[in-house]
RNA sequence: GCGCUCGUAGCUCAGCUGGAUAGAGCGCCGGACUUCGAAUCCGUAGGUCGCAGGUUCGAAUCCUGCCGGGCGCACCA
């Protein structure tokens, strides 16, 4: 909405310079060779809306800058049909202050009109878009750095939803292998036939507790390995005891997971499992030889040289014809293709995991899938607590259910702190809403590629920029909201007068609710929440700087209430639309 | 050693497709509640944007080198 405005401008802007180059110098060639005109936003609100640096006429028109933008003022308001809005001259910037009423008026209807969907764009429309993330193992609970995948995994499919695409989420499921048999033979050994229910321990809970066990029996027994790998080997040709613990514990594994997931609002359209997926792409990769884009070394296995994206010899194939973690995704990507034919497929998976993408995705291209262009690694960084690395062995690792309990119950402490249960009702569903609005909005605000430190005691905060804070500001719109709903009849005559919205907040205000828009494209064309999460915290910061300086519902003149209330009803549906892409609920009252 | 990646205020992070005095939050210090919910708002202090070159009218932003941190370099996943 504020890019039409602007492009608006630079259109005739652009326009002006030609004619004016052309009267200056004389020939086509130099209008030809004009740079392309930069568009900026002036550092500040004084100095306009939207900015044209003229720099880089200087060489082309043989004049300086200053005097180029005052031509080019002169030229456009020399013109009787032009945009509304006013020009400035700031140095060698030819600034533009828009008509901001007219285009509160636009994003007034707009908005009503839209609701929800405001902010969402076609630019990915007939778009299918596969999003892999989770991905955990069932040998133990989802802990913090899953939560950042998850995140990001709910987050991104959102943002692409958002920006028109189709989006499909999914999940692999790491459910077979060794280190899923070390807690198998560490229960049979050590479990005394213990269950969820004898131990009152949630399924994923106690299956990580025996993969812990493994690793002390590990170091009293050195042959722990060896038969964690007998096991393995067991499970491959179907014994049926193995068979039957593994799916035993895999269960409790899973729904313990299912819980975590709904407890943390992470969902997926489909479910794939490894022990379905981990022989794929064999076929693939033999296909591939007799392409001739991969050889076989002479003891037998398949191998890919990677010369000519600079990188070294890959292994597809072992030698006794088995599959590897890179040959299990080939044949995975291949079989989802086929399995719901996608335009894109974007993983979610640790930085960790760069050169196997880099890899995976330039194989899949020399394998011929048109598709593989498209495919996108969305790689983020490592979640670190303020103390160094979470490590597993010294009990650092913060588990994701322990996380977000804690997290509620503090925000129920606060509720009750602030005497608000009356208000809020359903006390837990409101701390818990609060937990996930600050975990998300934590987790999302780094961007992706980022290491990033969690600072429990930082996270729990609800205070400046957090969740919670943007969840509070919804509130307090909200709840302003239904006062006013008690007088609406009394105002039901008065006309929305966006001219009445002329404080400098206000035109910030609603340049930036006109911007929303560009945030959720630039967001999904970067596979980027942080967008999002800046944006959040910029509506905000405004908005409760300008609620706190001026009155709404007292505001006096009737017409001054009414274009006020509209301002915040506009504010509170853009929250609303931005949490939805970044997993922030929505709270009338908190 | 090679490759990828990050290095901005005491701490956690924005800004990075080059542009006008580098921004927030936390923390520190100091203000604002008989007034639409103070989970709020305002102000002060705090930065050679890792270092050195280069490109440019102009560099936190682009290029090169160096230094420092992280990750990766298995016929593991």
């Amino acid at each position: 909405m504020l890019q039409k405005v602007r492009q608006q401008w630079k259109d005739l802007v652009e326009a002006q310079l030609a004619g004016y180059a052309k009267e200056l110098v004389g020939d086509d060639d130099a209008v030809s060779s004009l740079p392309p005109l930069a568009v900026q936003t002036p550092p500040k609100p004084e100095l306009g809306d939207i900015a044209f640096p003229l720099f880089s006429y200087a060489k082309a028109l043989k004049a300086a800058p200053p005097k180029i933008a005052a031509d080019i003022k002169a030229r456009i308001e020399a013109l009787s049909d032009r945009p509304a809005g006013q020009l400035l001259l700031a140095g060698p910037y030819l600034n533009v202050k828009i008509d901001v009423a007219a285009l509160a008026a636009d994003l007034s209807r707009e908005i009503r009109s839209e609701g929800p969907s405001y902010g969402c764009n076609e630019a990915k429309r007939g778009m299918k878009v596969m999003v892999e993330f989770s991905c955990p193992n069932t040998n133990k609970p989802l802990h913090l750095g899953h939560m950042r995948n998850d995140s990001l995994g709910e987050s991104v499919s959102a943002i692409l939803r958002a920006n028109g695409a189709e989006v499909r989420k999914v999940n692999l499921v790491n459910n077979r292998g060794v280190h899923i048999c070390k807690s198998m033979l560490a229960y049979e050994k050590f479990g005394n036939g213990e269950t969820p229910e004898s131990s009152g321990l949630k399924g994923d809970h106690l299956v990580g507790k025996y993969y812990v066990r493994f690793a002390q029996w590990e170091k009293e027994d050195s042959t722990a390995v060896e038969q964690a790998q007998e096991m393995l080997k067991k499970w491959e040709e179907g014994e049926p005891a193995v068979i039957a613990l593994w799916k035993k514990m895999n269960q409790w594994t899973l729904d313990g997971l299912a819980e975590s997931y709904r407890k943390m609002g992470v969902s997926f359209d489909k479910y794939y499992y490894e022990s379905d997926t981990y022989k794929l792409g064999k076929d693939e990769v033999l296909k591939g030889l007799e392409k001739g884009v991969f050889y076989r070394e002479a003891d037998g296995s398949v191998w890919i040289d990677l010369a000519d994206i600079k990188l070294d010899k890959k292994v597809l194939l072992r030698k006794d014809g088995t599959s590897l973690y890179m040959t299990q995704d080939l044949g995975t990507a291949v079989a989802r293709h086929e399995d719901w034919p996608f335009d894109s497929l974007i993983y979610v998976v640790a930085s960790e995991q760069n050169y196997h993408f880099k890899v995976l995705f330039h194989v899949l291209g020399k394998l011929g899938y048109e598709w593989a262009k498209n495919l996108h690694h969305l790689s983020y960084g490592m979640v670190n607590l303020p103390e160094g690395k979470m490590k597993s062995r010294e009990g650092t690792v913060v588990d994701a259910d322990d996380l977000v309990d804690q997290l509620t119950s503090l925000a129920a402490d606060e509720i009750r702190a602030k005497e608000r249960e009356g208000e809020v009702g359903d006390v837990d569903a409101t701390a818990h809403a609060i937990a996930l609005g600050a975990l998300n909005y934590y987790l999302l605000q780094v961007s992706p590629t980022k290491d990033m430190i969690f600072n429990p005691a930082e996270s729990i905060s609800f205070n400046g920029n957090t969740g919670p804070y943007l969840q509070y500001m919804g509130a307090r719109i909200s709840s302003m909201l239904r006062k006013f709903a008690e007088v609406e009849t009394d105002y039901v005559s008065v006309p929305f007068d966006p001219a009445l919205l002329a404080l400098e907040d206000e035109r910030e205000l609603i340049k930036v609710l006109a911007s929303y828009p560009e945030a959720v494209a630039k967001a999904g064309s970067d596979y980027d929440p942080s967008v999002i999460t800046a944006y959040l915290y910029d509506v905000s910061r405004r908005f409760s700087k300008w609620y706190h300086d001026n009155q709404i519902l007292k505001a006096g003149e009737p017409a001054l209430v009414k274009a006020r209330v509209e301002l915040s009803s506009m504010v509170l549906q853009v929250l609303r639309n931005a949490f939805s892409l970044v997993g922030i609920p929505y709270l009338s009252t908190m």
